[in-house]
Formats: structure tokens, sequence, C-alpha cells
DNA sequence: ATAAATTGTTAGACAAGACTAACTTTATCA
DNA sequence: TGATAAAGTTAGTCTTGTCTAACAATTTAT
């Protein structure tokens, strides 16, 4: 039942899902924009895609997921995000990048780790007001490539 | 002067810096078991590498990297390394998939997420003994999906 | 309402990377 | 030492995914 998809395929669903954000109408040009592919190999993946049910495409027209299209788009796009809030939040990554690398790793995270990293940010997330206080010390280290005195002599009493 | 290889050259380089450990000798049919083609793939693969200056390999040969190839494998052979250590050891996942995950985001995670996950992994070996307190809890939290009270409590003290 | 511009499709080429089948070289061993 | 097995290569096919060039439909604007 879990056909998997290539990465390639992952992406041109993903970008539907992400075009049709608000507007009802997606088409072929603006996915060809968006992915950074010709307008003929957007057809070609369409053609593909529909086959397989999981976009509704005719000539000309307009481009829509299916329900089954849009549940694997969603995936993709959960595992994007988890991936994007790790590397911005926690690792401090700079935003930009870390949409790259998010979307050049989306594609190959295991489900496992996918929820882990999401359970991850989220624990991260948790505290009552902004960032704990090791997320602090790391970012510091980034920096510094050392720890603070602090920190050390409190493992030391707390560990 | 850096030219990117694809995923498939970098497992064929790094797979020969696997099998060289120790061993003086690699053979086309151990790249060929370790990497689950057949043995014509690492045969045109060598060939393109050899091209490249990246291997050494005469016909019926042995294979060796050059030190420009090493160097190529090493550096693979270290975002896996950051990766492995990172899912293994921070997110808990089982040793399998760890291997099995960054065998896949190793091909694509990009310089600056290298770096700042081994710094992550470094951070948190850092403390003198065992893991620090917050990892323990994380861990305990991925179980229970809840934190411990007294975790909430001592970060409304500090943060 | 029709000419021009835009959008989309088709057809065909190409590159990467894998495979099978057939052949060649090297190694083994009786 | 020569037969056979194992290892390696060559040639050719296939799939995936991209591209360009040429054509067709649709939209826009005069």
């Amino acid at each position: 039942m879990e056909a998997k998809h290539s990465a390639s395929m992952e992406d041109y669903l993903e970008s539907i899902l992400m075009l049709s954000e608000g507007k009802e109408a997606v088409r072929v040009s603006q996915m060809s924009k968006a992915l950074g592919v010709k307008m003929p190999s957007v057809t070609s993946a369409l053609t593909k895609l529909s086959q397989e049910g999981l976009v509704e495409h005719k000539r000309y027209g307009l481009v829509q997921l299916t329900p089954e299209g849009e549940r694997i788009a969603q995936d993709v796009f959960h595992r994007h995000e988890a991936l994007r809030h790790f590397l911005a939040e926690i690792l401090n990554i700079d935003p930009e990048t870390a949409v790259d690398d998010a979307c050049k790793m989306e594609h190959t995270i295991s489900p496992a780790t996918q929820e882990k990293l999401a359970k991850f940010v989220e624990f991260v997330s948790q505290p009552p007001e902004g960032q704990p206080r090791w997320l602090k010390i790391f970012h510091h280290y980034l920096k510094q490539a050392k720890l603070p005195k602090e920190y050390v002599t409190r493992c030391l009493k707390e560990d």
C-alpha cells in the first residue's frame, strides 16, 4: 500500500501543496518556477503522478492534489518542518541554510527520526518562557568553543 | 576546485575507505557486496573515479584511494559520523536505524550543519560524567510524552 | 474579434546509474 | 599443468529525470 516515491516526485507533490495555500488554483508555470525546472519536466511529472492517482490534472488545466496526494505532500512537509525547526532553533543555523538543508534531507529521513526530531523541538519549546538554559549555553559554546565554568560546576553537582 | 560528487560516487569512495581499514587491498567483489550493487556497476564507477584522479585501479587489479580520493572519503565519513552520533546518542534512535539514516543523509548535509551537529554532540559529551541532566529528561520525555514536574519548576526558577 | 503574448504539451535527446548476458583474466587445486 | 571456479570486464539495455525545439491551446489586449 505504501509505494515509496522518489525525492523528485515528493518535491512536485510538496510544491503543489505549498502553492495552493489560499489559492484554489495551481498552474504548471508556477510549479516550474517554484521548483526551478522547465515546464516540460512538470508536465511529465504530473502525467506520472496523475496515473498514480496523486494529482488531478487535465490538459492545459489546473493542478490539484487528490486526498492521497495531499496526505503524502503533508507528510513531506512535516518532515521538512521537523528538520527546519531543529536546524534553525537548536543548531542555530541561519534560516536560509536551514531551509535549504531541510529541503534536501526531507526525502531521506526515516519515520523514527522524524518523530524524535519533532519531539526534541517540542521538548525544547516546552519550558514556560524562552529557551532552556542549556540551549543558551550551547549557543554560547558554538561561538566560543568552550563552556562557561559555571556550567561545568553545575553539572558536577547535579548529574 | 571543489567538484561536487553524486551521492552514488561518494558511496563508492566511502566504501573503499571503510574496506581498507587494516587491509592493504580492496577488491571489486568486496565493494560490490558492501554496497549491494553488482560488479559491473562497481567497475563502471571505478572507471569514472579513476579518470577524476580519485582512485587507483588497473584492470583486474586492486583498488586504492588517491590522496584526493581519501580526503573526500574522509569527509563523507565525518558527515556520516556526526549524524550517526547525533541520532543514536541524542535522539536515542536505535543504532541500526541511526546508521541507515546517516548513510542516506550524509550526502545532503551542508558544511554548516555538519559542523554544528558535531559541536552539539561534543557539547553533550562534554560534561564530566555521563549525559547531562536535560538529556536524560528528554529521553524520559520520549517515552512518557510529558515532562517530570521538577523539570518545569526548575526551569521557571532558572531561565 | 483577431493578433500577439503567454502558457502548456509533445517529441526526442541526453546523462547518470543500475542491471543482465556473455566474455576474459586470474586463481585454485587435483 | 591443465580443468574448473571465481573474479572482473565489456557491451548493451532500462529507468528516471532533466533538457531543447517545435507545436498547440489559451489568454490578453488592441
